[in-house]
DNA sequence: ACTTGAACTTGGAACGATTCTAAGTCTCTT
DNA sequence: AAGAGACTTAGAATCGTTCCAAGTTCAAGT
């Protein structure tokens, strides 16, 4: 549901970084507000045609990096496969499910974090970490089924 | 230097993993043995041109994969940037640093690695991790010299 | 040694995600 | 209402990587 507070917080974030609001930018940012998944630019690109069907490509990206110039979603980059966007704005990893392809948050700790940042040498300034996995997700109840 | 201890090991973890042991990957494997530095598929083939100049790219990105396949080497992948190849085996993080483009290695404790494993939910099996920084690197006398 | 099939190499074509370009539109400011 | 600059659009261009078809090499069995 779209509510006029998302879009004023948008149209604030936008303008303070010297960007503008457009409906383009509303509509991108609704689209990927609206799912708890990471889709592609292309995915988005499908999702949002439905609402503003005269939309480009091109645009989804120049609105995509605008919502992550002005830090409102954030960008998953995985090996040799597309850029995905991400809402979730807390500290967080990313496990990518080899089988299905999904991917999913894992929440990390602050004071991990902490540690991660005491593992670089001196002089070493990080101004993002990146921790992702890899690997694939048994099924809850097979876990509790299983004889071992 | 090429040594045929390396060449052997080489052509016996190849044969392990049902490859084989051929002149290009030799060369391949010499090179990226031959500069503690990150190169990307394309620096390889320009460093192998030298010693093999009718390889083809092609190969070069064979020879490459065949060598992570057998574990080898490792590869690693930046966000919108070109694979890059590391010979470096022990589990390690990078830092990209951003002025230069460089990466470099980072060590991870072994007690560390197991905590990050710890961070999964009950079913997640990863089989690899993926941590990484970015950011710039100071010079170390601009650290010793500054004031405050 | 000879054959046969699979693995490998090669150059070039193809691919796919992303970026660029040029033209047109919108919107702030004056 | 005019000018400047930001934005959108469609399509072309880019670039790392993979695919393809043809030729070569290798290992194993006769």
């Amino acid at each position: 549901m779209i509510t006029d507070t998302q879009n004023t917080a948008l149209a604030q974030r936008l303008t303070h970084s010297g960007l503008r609001s457009t409906p383009q930018r509303e509509v991108v940012y609704q689209v990927v507000l609206g799912k708890r998944d990471h889709p592609t630019a292309e995915e988005v690109f499908d999702r949002v045609k439905s609402a503003m069907p005269t939309i480009s490509l091109a645009t989804v990206y120049n609105c995509l990096d605008a919502l992550v110039q002005c830090g409102l979603i954030k960008q998953v980059n995985s090996v040799r496969e597309p850029s995905r966007y991400c809402p979730n704005l807390h500290e967080h990893a990313h496990f990518h499910d080899e089988a299905t392809g999904e991917i999913h948050d894992v929440d990390i700790p602050a004071d991990l974090i902490a540690r991660l940042h005491n593992l670089l040498p001196k002089g070493y300034d990080a101004v993002s970490i990146d921790l992702s996995f890899r690997g694939s997700v048994r099924a809850l109840h097979a876990l509790t089924d299983q004889q071992n």
